[in-house]
DNA sequence: AAAAAACAGTCAGTTAAACTGATTATATAT
DNA sequence: ATATATAATCAGTTTAACTGACTGTTTTTT
């Protein structure tokens, strides 16, 4: 083992590289990528939410965001409507047509990536979790 | 917590976009970005490798290597001579100046995993390099 | 209440990474 | 000797992400 791959940088973007070329490939016919699939989820467990909300929690930068919004929009994955509080913002809503998207892809989400951890125990599973979490809400 | 924040994916994803952010962001002054910092940890670590080699290893595009080597060679971090047994394919060599700039950045870039990684304890993080590197190794 | 500042979202245009497909020079297989 | 394969390169395309300007709306200041 040399000292270009003990870095916890090119682990990470390897493991991850690896579970997105695969996800990826099962969104395909749906036309969407794994970071709109990303976006869906959100607006799934954060109903009512802004663009701008999305952006921030997500860091996606706000004029991707529009494009990403208008896709899932044009293929009926989401709905705009005027924030009636504040009529800069739009609510988004994720739609059924959306949820069943979330829904039939979810299970297959958790397949691959169980089948990229392969080499680790339930346990050890359950432990990178829990550290990713932990670093995670503490960025 | 939420669904959508569960999932490997999306933590491995949160936590690399954070070491890789500040990481660049000490690598501007050498005019690299991190992949071409991790193309000359390659190089250091495999001496006389072809433009194939770190492609495949790295899984970086071919004509993407073209480029990063173009431009590291540029700065006088890289040497590239013909490979005597195969003249088609070059045998890539780190500079002296290469080594430095190697030298003087890995120990910041050390830094800034530990900063990311700070929520983790010792052996937590032993753990986890533990982790990425048995999942890595079966990719 | 009017004017100024801040804000959410949009759009046109730019930049940078990555890919496609073709080409050159060299090596290997038939 | 001929055909096939390979390493690197290049021109051109696609895509994601960003910059900066702009519209309409809300909030703050005067």
């Amino acid at each position: 083992m040399e000292k270009w791959n003990q870095s916890y940088g090119f682990l990470l973007g390897k493991v991850l590289q690896q579970m997105e070329t695969k996800f990826a490939e099962g969104l395909v016919p749906y036309h969407i990528n794994a970071r709109q699939y990303g976006v869906l989820l959100f607006i799934n467990g954060n109903p009512y939410s802004s663009q701008k909300d999305i952006s921030e929690n997500l860091q996606i930068d706000r004029t991707t965001m529009v494009s990403h919004i208008d896709h899932l929009e044009t293929l009926g994955f989401v709905e705009r409507t005027r924030n009636p509080n504040d009529r800069r913002s739009y609510s988004l809503m994720i739609t059924p047509k959306g949820k069943d998207l979330l829904d039939s892809r979810w299970e297959f989400l958790n397949d691959i990536e169980l089948e990229v951890l392969a080499p680790l125990s339930n346990q050890e599973r359950q432990l990178l979790k829990e550290f990713l979490i932990k670093i995670w809400t503490t960025l």
